[in-house]
RNA sequence: GAGAUCGUAGCUCAGUCGGUUAGAGCGUCAGUUUGUGGCACUGAAGGCCGGGGGUUCGAGACCCCUCGGUCUCC
């Protein structure tokens, strides 16, 4: 099996953990530290795949095991040649298990040793995904990168519960890695698993998982279970801990994080990869992340601010549309609101972590993560 | 000119037999959102109940006068 490469042009240093890289995949580069906007169900919501590619410039994308196994359903994606193919996007995919929404969707499901009985959240039908199962599907849906199989516990859970959880989910990472092994690449490109760390809020568990995860010697490694409620300091200290105990040689991805600040953060940790709903979501609801802090574009005070989004990014949405328009866009609930918000948040991000490659490469990182942080998060 | 009918939040309207601090939807204003069941959710502001007088322990409601709207008839 042939396996996607991480290679580092800027490692760690005395100042800051922060590294700049580059994963190798069949279908692309993917420079780090990145963000994945979020494509649940084949689609990152409101923008089109030829704004991901020239506006956003995103350089991977997630899809969503759970949402796509129920609609389309793998007949339609394994006659459409694979996700790739019947979106029309042809960079890297990144699968999320649906060990999530074994989370979030936790009225109706079942978790047993074997796996997770589940009702459809679309008409009810009962389901049982196993690990097997689940690689399965991913295979089929034809990520490049598949996500092992999972239990998120929420914030907070008793010890002997995560602890529990934990050693289910280190067991079904053996299933993962065994199914994987004797199941052959879908497409004809490469398919690799990260596998997940996991242990709650518990630092010995944390630091248990983390060596359990680094033994399989996958090609990446995600830290999962944190952003689920906990303090932020608390998120921060874990990730910490986790890129303490993680491979320094193989990529590592801190899941469903977060805000900008939030990212810069955990780059200066020594996470590469992040991905996260919340430039889509709360750009949907009108929550804009600029340069020069936030913006809540609904309130009144932009009726007749009539300068751009964003004069400190690149991509031509945020410097074309006014904020005074925006903001009329989203009182008169026009759809092209939602599609403006989505297109520059994403593009934000992606500046972001663009941005913070270059002052990694360059030494400058510390200093300007530090400034960016503060300003970042001002209200505007 | 006569008769009928209606005046309650910015708008459209509820308001029981006369009974606590007069409500809803929409709009306005603000907040929330972290591996997406979400164009969602939470909250706030906003009232001389057209005006005046009367009955009553108590009136948005009942009575009288008046102002305004709508409809019908002459």
């Amino acid at each position: 099996m042939a396996s996607l490469q991480f290679n580092l042009t800027q490692s760690a240093t005395e100042t800051t953990k922060a590294r700049a890289g580059s994963i190798t995949t069949d279908h692309g580069e993917i420079p780090t530290p990145i963000f994945m906007p979020v494509g649940t169900v084949g689609s990152v919501k409101a923008v089109t795949q030829q704004q991901l590619y020239s506006d956003i410039n995103a350089k991977i994308i997630l899809g969503n095991t759970y949402h796509l196994y129920l609609r389309p359903g793998l007949e339609v994606l394994e006659q459409a040649g694979g996700l790739h193919k019947f979106m029309g996007w042809h960079r890297p995919i990144l699968t999320d298990s649906g060990g999530y929404q074994v989370f979030s969707l936790a009225a109706s499901r079942k978790i047993t040793e074997e796996g997770v009985m589940f009702q459809s959240h679309i008409d009810g039908s009962r389901h049982l995904f196993t690990p097997e199962r689940v690689m399965d599907i991913q295979r089929i849906i034809g990520a490049d990168i598949i996500m092992a199989f999972d239990e998120c516990p929420p914030y907070p859970s008793e010890y002997l519960y995560a602890q529990k959880s934990m050693h289910l989910t280190h067991r079904w990472l053996d299933r993962c890695v065994s199914r994987l092994q004797e199941t052959p690449d879908k497409y004809g490109y490469t398919q690799n698993l990260f596998p997940i760390v996991q242990g709650g809020t518990y630092k010995d568990l944390r630091k248990e998982s983390c060596q359990y995860i680094a033994s399989k010697n996958a090609v990446g490694n995600a830290i999962g279970g944190l952003s689920v409620g906990e303090p932020i300091d608390m998120m921060y200290e874990f990730t910490a801990l986790c890129c303490d105990e993680l491979p320094v040689a193989k990529p590592r991805y801190l899941m469903g994080v977060g805000t900008p600040w939030n990212i810069l953060e955990c780059i200066h940790l020594g996470i590469d990869m992040f991905d996260c709903v919340m430039p889509t979501r709360n750009g949907r609801n009108g929550m804009l992340f600029t340069t020069s802090g936030v913006i809540n574009i609904r309130n009144k005070k932009w009726s007749t601010d009539f300068t751009p989004l964003d004069e400190g990014l690149p991509n031509e949405v945020s410097n074309y549309y006014s904020k005074a328009y925006l903001r009329h866009l989203f009182v008169s609930n026009e759809i092209l609101a939602l599609q403006l918000a989505s297109i520059h948040n994403l593009s934000f991000y992606l500046w972001l972590v663009t941005e913070a490659r270059k002052h990694i490469v360059d030494g400058t990182f510390v200093s300007w993560k530090n400034e960016m942080v503060v300003r970042l998060q001002q209200r505007l």
